[in-house]
RNA sequence: GGAGAGAUGGCUGAGUGGUUUAAGGCACACGCCUGGAAAGCGUGCGUAGGUAACACUACCGUGAGUUCAAAUCUCACUCUCUCCGCCA
């Protein structure tokens, strides 16, 4: 949520950054505009009518307590029909501000200045590449061919189980994917200074307004019902990234300066409906309905934005360089960037068997955009209240980490080998068929 | 699923229709005192809207209602706790 004392003062100013997202939303403000007007007119007027009931009110007790009845009915008399005002005044602005707020919580953050200008993925600039795209003497296979001939997954079944987009992994498959999690887990908990916490896996909608995943994208995630009570149907939701009820740990709440920075870090599984999304439907763990990631939250003073987001961009790059893969780093243009977001980086880590590479972090500061929608705060020092930022950082998703390591570490004789950092966690060096 | 109790500021806790603007305590901040501290004393101390600053307005779980006036009365709902039942 843009503040609204902003979007009073500096209207075309909001509508300019909007305007570089391409997708319209500056449209929004003139309704906006035109709602809190008329809210903040009809306060003005109902506070002036409240105040004089107040007042007179408080007489008229004064007068009940001399056992003035006569003057005490006179002056009700005076009050009698500012009730019926008052009630429409305040329907008024409350109509106003339900207007309002409607059109507020579908605008999106306004990019950050130093975030270049472009339309869609191919204006990101690049920022970095690690590492070099590994050699092969022969042609290297996709990760499917991989998993079915290692057994790592059982794509027929796991489409028998849940239909397609989910994926049953078996034996070393599932030890592997068990393995990446702890690993990263621990590398964010020990090196990186985060604290783990294992959130619920279904959250009520106000998690996902706090984040700005609803209203505008309500139809990409699972709501899910109590047994067949239709009536309890989108009071939960299956989470669509660890982000939605960690970000929200704190909501409401007022911190105290000196417990920030907060850092977490949480595995959990990701449920995405990707509704009309290419590549769902076909075979492949790309883009699946269900996926493990490990995520990174902070939660930091506003001067400490964007220094924060260079060390959890670092953090996340951590785990692909200590796995040997190669990578590169974009930053995401204006038309590009998430809705909540003011500045995105996303890694992507080369999978050799597509030929391609594969997001697999995206690290976003969302400034203030989602505390105000939280109603998070901290108070300074000085004892000024004030909304801190909050960045999140995929540490990174797992699936297409997966596709990246079996292809990058394929033999010739279809075996894979497990890079060193894993090792200790899967136990072993090597997966033959 | 059944029964009972409850929901008031950062915490605790009083407040059953009006003269209170939610008492008191704790915690916190500043000052006095002190060699320094503790104690003591004094001052301040919820959130938001609004104003140049005051004034003023709203908020006592949520939503309706009664009334000139609601933390207080009525109705509905939500959540929490205790006990019972079921359960990994």
């Amino acid at each position: 949520m843009l503040d609204i004392k902003l979007i009073r003062e500096r209207p075309d100013f909001v509508r300019q950054r909007l305007a570089t997202r391409g997708a319209g939303e500056e449209q929004l403000i003139e309704g906006i505009l035109l709602a809190d007007d008329q809210r903040r007119k009809a306060l003005a007027e109902v506070e002036i009518l409240k105040a004089t009931r107040n007042r007179v009110s408080k007489e008229i007790g004064a007068l009940m307590g001399q056992k003035k009845f006569a003057e005490a009915d006179a002056k009700k008399v005076e009050t009698k029909d500012l009730g019926d005002q008052i009630t429409a005044l305040d329907q008024q602005a409350k109509t106003a501000e339900g207007a309002r707020d409607g059109l507020m919580l579908r605008l999106p953050n306004l990019p950050h200045e130093s975030v270049a200008l472009g339309k869609g993925a191919a204006d990101n600039p690049l920022v970095r590449r690690h590492g070099e795209k590994p050699d092969f003497a022969f042609q290297p296979k996709s990760h499917v061919e991989l998993c079915e001939s290692l057994k790592l997954v059982d794509f027929a079944r796991g489409v028998k189980l849940s239909g397609s987009g989910f994926l049953l992994y078996t034996n070393w498959g599932a030890k592997l994917e068990r393995a990446l999690i702890q690993y990263m887990l621990d590398l964010h908990t020990r090196e990186h200074g985060y604290t783990e916490v294992a959130p619920p896996l279904m959250v009520g909608p106000q998690c996902l307004e706090g984040v700005g995943q609803f209203p505008k994208f309500k139809d990409q995630y699972y709501g899910v019902a109590e047994g067949n009570d239709a009536a309890k149907l989108g009071q939960l939701y299956l989470i669509p990234t660890a982000e939605t009820p960690v970000a929200n740990i704190h909501r409401e709440e007022i911190l105290s300066e000196k417990q920030l920075p907060i850092c977490y870090c949480a595995y959990t599984p990701c449920f995405r409906g990707e509704a009309g999304a290419a590549g769902v439907g076909t075979r492949g763990m790309i883009r699946v309905h269900q996926f493990d990631k490990v995520e990174l939250i902070k939660i930091v003073k506003p001067e400490d934005g964007y220094a924060e987001q260079e060390k959890m961009l670092a953090d996340a790059e951590r785990v692909l360089q200590s796995l040997g893969l190669h990578y590169r780093v974009v930053e995401l243009c204006t038309g590009d960037m998430g809705f909540a977001s003011a500045k995105t980086y996303d890694i992507e880590v080369w999978a050799a068997g597509q030929g391609s590479y594969l997001e697999v972090s995206s690290v976003s500061n969302c400034e203030d955009f989602q505390s105000r929608r939280m109603n998070m705060r901290f108070k300074t020092e000085a004892g000024e209240n004030k909304f801190p930022h909050i960045l999140n950082g995929s540490g990174t998703a797992l699936a297409r980490l997966f596709v990246a390591l079996v292809e990058t570490y394929q033999q010739v004789d279809g075996s894979v080998l497990i890079p060193p950092a894993l090792q200790p966690y899967l136990k072993t060096n090597q997966l033959v068929p």
